[in-house]
DNA sequence: GCCGTTTTCGGCCCGACTGTTTTCAGTCG
């Protein structure tokens, strides 16, 4: 049966190829929202589908839900196949490449009978390509180098990397006189868990003088674009775009810049409809200028309250904000504890003690100490009896510990028989029981999600951690029924965390919006295995409000007496 | 192909940069 994602490639290939034979473009855009509709969709598109609510999704109508059925019965759509037939594969593959899109390469292929990456290469390579109109030596140039760049594979880089490098190029821009305002934007600012180029906004009367500074940074290793305004380079194999607006521009500036395009495009259509225009600029009503400097103030042109960033994907945070039922996500300052901290007495960097401190000078009121069980051989986790004695070791340390508590704890490994690493009797000795995977991640979608069932059934266990075990751009989550999860999470009172460690971010925001809205609790835990990962907790953070969480939805908000309560402790 | 507190037809976000052109098309975000 195909799912949500399958039916959302099909039409996102159906519009590249429209767009190929230079077809209508209002129809492909059709299909491409409707591609992003299902897309995001939380529902199985075929539960949907089953209800007769197709045409009740934004950007589905007639059309598109009978082809939606089309696929769901059979597994193929025929405008699909027939298109797929009217023009070489490699087309698809060349409009990937940068510099190159659906007009050039039609004409490459109609032109010169270029089918793929391959002939492309060797063409420009042998000057073929400037005899046609429109190309000349400079985009022979630029395609081969747009090629060697695409087979380079830049990929996304997580948002822990792409955050350090923005932070040091807004330090280094900072001090330039003429710069008043400077922040990143783009899908950093909204805290997506990948990151696929830095968007760096600055606001300054003198853009030649910020511009001429961000294009000659020493790490800077190719100048893709330099304009009055705006440029884009290459630095530690990252792409990096600089715009520079006036300080009355920055906030419709900062708007624009940070997307999501889909947010945007919902905004400038509500815009429309109160007959205004929004650009990079401000808000217009015919030649007035209504709004600009604030991004706050972009919002409330339209009538619409601020909508935070993490929010600004058009998965509904348009409609919440006409009816005035944004939620009030949670903060940093919210987190009142960490509750999965790693310490010597595993493969953690420093001593309980350690540990303790750094907590206390982020102002938490508890921490939880959950090293590893010995299964996870790796980290050398404590024996039953050595996690007997750190019990004893944590009694004492809380005896003089003005108010701050520490929680005896273990990540107790789900073995791939679906059993738990330590026994119930030493389970029910300690005050929290922190259950995860850590090995045969390969197992089917039906045998791992009872293995975690399992656990999550278990009454002494009480937070699932990384429940799909994934780190990004190394290792894919492993196959996992989330419903079901969910749904046992609900009813056995399970916490699940999300994990807030750059590579990990797991759950994700959607499975996180899913598990939040059926009731479930969630921990923002960071895994710390070193004083510094502490800080992860803001990645974290930006993904649970990524997932619209509240304070009320994650447990470490509460105060010290009220999670002892929560999870019975006495 | 979708959609409607102007509309069931006629709209559909907007501007910068590049490279090719002699005023603009294509691409990108």
């Amino acid at each position: 049966m195909i799912n949500n994602e399958g039916v959302a490639n099909i039409f996102n290939e159906i519009a590249d190829i429209l767009e190929l034979k230079g077809e209508n473009r209002f129809q492909i855009n059709a299909f491409r929202k409707a591609a992003r509709t299902i897309d995001g969709l939380l529902e199985d598109i075929s539960v949907v589908a089953g209800d007769g609510r197709l045409k009740e999704l934004p950007g589905i109508g007639e059309g598109i839900a009978k082809k939606i059925i089309e696929l769901l019965e059979g597994g193929k759509l025929k405008h699909h196949e027939e298109l797929k037939n009217s023009i070489p594969s490699g087309l698809l593959e060349m409009i990937k490449i940068q510099g190159l899109g659906p007009k050039k390469v039609y004409k490459l292929h109609e032109a010169l009978g270029i089918e793929d990456i391959e002939a492309l290469k060797a063409a420009a390579e042998d000057k073929k390509l400037r005899g046609l109109s429109g190309f000349g030596a400079k985009t022979e140039e630029n395609i081969l180098k747009g090629i060697s760049q695409y087979r380079r594979n830049i990929e996304r880089v997580p948002l822990g990397i792409a955050m350090l490098y923005a932070e040091s190029i807004v330090a280094n821009l900072k001090d330039i006189e003429s710069v008043s305002e400077i922040t990143y934007a783009g899908s950093l600012r909204r805290m997506r868990e990948t990151i696929g180029d830095i968007d760096i906004l600055v606001s300054s009367l003198d853009p030649g003088d910020v511009i001429d500074f961000f294009t000659g940074l020493k790490c800077v290793t190719d100048v893709l674009a330099r304009g009055d305004t705006k440029s884009s380079v290459i630095m530690n194999d990252l792409q990096v775009d600089l715009r520079v607006v006036k300080p009355d521009s920055f906030g419709a500036a900062l708007q624009y810049f940070t997307g999501s395009k889909e947010h945007n495009v919902r905004l400038r259509d509500l815009a429309i409809r109160k007959g205004l225009k929004i650009n990079e600029y401000g808000v217009y009503r015919g030649d007035k200028k209504i709004a600009g400097d604030s991004e706050d103030g972009i919002y409330r042109s339209v009538g619409l309250g601020y909508i935070s960033p993490e929010m600004r994907e058009d998965r509904g945070e348009i409609e919440a904000a006409i009816n005035e039922d944004l939620p009030k996500l949670i903060e940093l300052g919210d987190i009142r504890g960490d509750l999965h901290i790693h310490t010597d007495y595993s493969d953690g960097k420093r001593s309980i003690k350690e540990m303790v401190r750094a907590a206390k000078s982020r102002g938490y009121e508890y921490i939880v100490i959950s090293d590893h069980s010995p299964a996870v051989a790796i980290a050398s986790g404590p024996s039953r009896e050595d996690l007997k004695k750190q019990m004893k070791v944590i009694k004492n340390l809380n005896k003089d510990s003005d108010g701050f508590r520490i929680f005896a704890s273990t990540e107790v490994d789900i073995k791939p028989d679906s059993s738990l690493d330590f026994d119930d009797e030493i389970l029910s000795e300690l005050d929290i029981v922190v259950a995860a995977v850590h090995s045969k991640f390969s197992m089917d979608e039906d045998d791992m999600t009872d293995r975690i069932l399992s656990a999550i059934e278990n009454p002494n266990v009480d937070i699932i951690a990384h429940p799909t075990g994934r780190l990004l751009g190394k290792r894919d989550p492993y196959k996992v029924d989330m419903k079901r999860i969910i749904g046992a999470a609900k009813r056995t009172n399970t916490v699940l965390e999300l994990n807030a460690s750059p590579r990990r971010l797991d759950l994700n925001d959607m499975h996180c919006k899913q598990a939040s809205e059926s009731g479930v609790k969630i921990a923002i835990s960071t895994d710390s295995h070193d004083i510094y990962q502490m800080a992860f907790m803001k990645y974290g953070i930006g993904t649970a409000r990524r997932a619209w969480l509240k304070k009320e939805d994650v447990v470490n908000t509460k105060p010290l007496k009220s999670l002892m309560k929560f999870f019975e402790i006495e």
